[in-house]
DNA sequence: GCAATATACTAGGACATCCAAGGGTTTGGA
DNA sequence: TCCAAACCCTTGGATGTCCTAGTATATTGC
């Protein structure tokens, strides 16, 4: 999974897609195998540089949400819709931030289904550690221009807005 | 994990990080982040459009990139470098197509360390199905606009080259 | 020619994600 | 008032991804 390729091969299959007759759905389908690929490379690197913290993404991500809660705590459902992920991987994540210390679970105050997931201070701590190598790390050396920066914000707002994510 | 929400949580977590001295990182953030969201999206409408076929993106894309060789035939490591995956995934996915009957194993003529994967009849015909599925239904209509898709691939082409992923 | 190194695949384990199902809590209409 | 429907979280199962060995085969160097 190491060495480059000698050629692109996502180019590539663009290229056998226009060969075999879907020359409408090929430069799409280029986009959307190139979409998938930037995440994984993406996701590769924030794990990287998670991982000296004991986090992975998806822990780093809540912690990171909590921590911008006045209150330092959420509701686990609320947590799982900001999040945008099913509610058995917010259980999961809570179960290991837990186990880690960095958060604690606690009732709700007036409803009783309801749980809330509260930061610990050794949460906080990690989790402002965490973002501060994130943003150097990361973000400010992502690789995109600032304007294809602003051209993917503004792409995928559309996108995201129209498959239903936020009205 | 159904509900629109009232905002958008990226732009949200823009302000946030804007709010607390970030303002370099902000938007490389949100960016990254909506490339994290959008790849959660097309992955769903891929997994759903393929799920009648048994099939998953994983497992589609290596019957793909099999029905593309012009033996229909492929090295282990060979597809593990095309689809920029690790081996032990592709082993994982050879596993289930094999079981399912759309690939078999079979040695390396001259080199005893390689196995070869190839499309049995059946796999090539479900490769082509879902093939021409994914097209109709979820390239064909990607929501993104032509002149979006050629900024997101130009975008994303040099990201990836920038990467590592190819020369 | 034989040992050391490199390469190819597989096994086992850790994580994350989703779905389906189950048990407890609230709410709203009969 | 009271019970059915809705809601919230957790458990268990299936998939996929990666990492760390471990086994087998090739290639290289002395």
């Amino acid at each position: 999974m190491g060495t480059p390729l000698p050629r692109d091969p996502i180019a590539d299959a663009q290229r056998n897609w226009e060969g075999h007759g879907w020359g409408n759905e090929a430069a799409p389908m280029a986009a959307v195998t190139a979409i998938m690929r930037t995440q994984q490379i993406l996701l590769g690197r924030i794990e990287a540089v998670l991982k000296p913290f004991g986090l992975t993404f998806a822990r780093y991500e809540l912690l990171a949400l909590l921590s911008f809660a006045r209150s330092g705590a959420l509701p686990m459902n609320k947590a799982s819709a900001l999040l945008q992920v099913h509610p058995t991987s917010v259980t999961n994540a809570v179960d290991r931030l837990q186990a880690a210390g960095l958060v604690v679970r606690s009732a709700h105050p007036t409803d009783g289904r309801t749980t809330l997931i509260e930061l610990t201070s050794e949460g906080r701590t990690l989790a402002k550690s965490a973002t501060a190598a994130l943003n150097s790390e990361v973000f400010a050396q992502s690789g995109f221009t600032d304007q294809d920066v602003d051209q993917l914000i503004r792409i995928l707002s559309a996108f995201r807005k129209n498959a239903g994510d936020f009205t």
